[in-house]
DNA sequence: ACAGTACTCCGTACTATGTACAGAGTGCCA
DNA sequence: TGGCACTCTGTACATAGTACGGAGTACTGT
């Protein structure tokens, strides 16, 4: 999705660069950061699917095409709304705390931005944003890694990791919620109207560890997947496994 | 986008149940599983984006109308044939090998199937698809964790945190081929046209860390993110992180 | 045997979306 | 003061999912 078209193109743009802004021409009647902003808006509310051009317009109230005058496709304004959101992310500040802090409260604050914005979870980030806001994210984070005796490439790759998990884990999350909007039923509802069929095609003797354990999982996070836990649980054994490497130097 | 419409209907279908198949009417020429089969070759081939009905409809020598005889919607065609390939997910068995062994080869088997279909990374599946594949897979997977004494809880907790950290290093593995051919670029190229222009626009002294580890990182791995090294990376951190959950009974 | 009816198959058509194109108007620069 | 680069906008096209309805088919109860 992101990253099509002209690299040039979208690197000018998601550093306002001044010299790329044309000169002649009628007045514009929006700014670059307005049409981002509307965007942002419309798919924190309604998600990346609600997110279409007309709608933006409509946010603005100008024309579809007029969109086109500010952007060169949709790619580039995803490109441009994920390099926002991350030039806002807050950053906690966590320096002389001892690692493990410094990396739940990096994990904390990408968790807090994936639930402000649900559709940056969706949006595909290969060959990576390289905007303002994502080298000021990454600068932030990568202060919390350092001074641990990690090589250059050891300390991305444990962002990485971490990031990672973070954004695997809100993605599960969001897309539970999502799904249960979308249904319009809630868990219980669900397993109502499907449990009884799932019982009578399914043979518990067929698979005794998958029932025994689902049933026993089902019923601690009531019914469903818990996102929460999902999370304190992986963070806790990322963290352990992250400690035979960052635990030489405090 | 799975898991629409009624579930009664979706169970039916994942489960081939014979008492929800008419009787009446002409004979069909198709079977359900020639168009799951039919539709996970062209997802395979072309990518999530290209399985459209009218495609589907197409390999089969039939009209898109006709598919829908067969399933009720796209969503629930999705179910079925994330049901479908994992029910050919390869197995491999690891029975009295240490526990470190066998999650690799469950790491391993699920990778394998990401990098066979691609789009299962981009599938929504949330509301687990509960069709045979699926707690076939689910039967298998646990019992690669079983026998260490951990509670039904903590034994679904460490296969939950173990795929999704698989589905997450595939899926940015996928992402990142996607781009390449999107683009038809390659690193070199897309940098080499990037790079440049950044430099304008990006000074290092801001982002000292930022700068000298990104640097680092892209020679190590040639110019982009290696997923291979990622996978393995994360996946050492991932079963220390889990040692001391499961090195108490061997 | 025969009607009724519940199917299958499929052509048509509606809606939504990204965006190309072209025309009209506007304001900087030589 | 002309010219041209640019903005704004209406129209239009291609591509989706899928609702609808009609024609034909085969199982069911009489």
């Amino acid at each position: 999705m992101t990253n099509a078209g002209d690299p040039a193109r979208t690197i000018a743009l998601l550093w306002r660069d001044e010299s790329a802004i044309p000169r002649k021409g009628p007045r514009r009647a929006l700014t670059l950061d307005q049409v981002i902003g509307a965007a942002i808006e419309v798919a924190d509310a309604d998600g990346l699917d609600a997110l279409t051009i007309r709608r933006v317009a409509q946010a603005l109230n100008t024309s579809p095409m007029t969109i086109y005058t500010h952007v060169p496709g949709k790619a580039e304004l995803l490109d441009l709304m994920v390099d926002a959101v991350y030039a806002h992310l807050s950053r906690t500040a966590t320096t002389g705390q001892p690692w493990r802090a410094r990396l739940t409260a990096v994990a904390q604050d990408n968790r807090a931005l994936f639930q402000d914005h649900p559709w940056l979870t969706t949006v595909s980030t290969q060959r990576p944003v390289l905007g303002p806001g994502a080298i000021a994210k990454y600068e932030h984070e990568l202060a919390a890694l350092d001074g641990h005796g990690l090589t250059d490439v050891q300390l991305d790759d444990c962002l990485t990791y971490l990031l990672t998990f973070v954004h695997a884990s809100a993605r599960t999350a969001i897309e539970a919620q999502a799904v249960r909007q979308a249904t319009a039923l809630t868990d219980e509802q669900w397993w109502a109207s499907a449990g009884p069929l799932l019982a009578r095609v399914l043979n518990p003797a067929d698979y005794p560890l998958a029932t025994r354990v689902g049933e026993a999982a089902g019923q601690a996070h009531q019914g469903a997947y818990d996102p929460d836990h999902m999370y304190e649980f992986g963070l806790a054994r990322l963290l352990d496994g992250l400690a035979p490497l960052l635990d030489r130097t405090p």
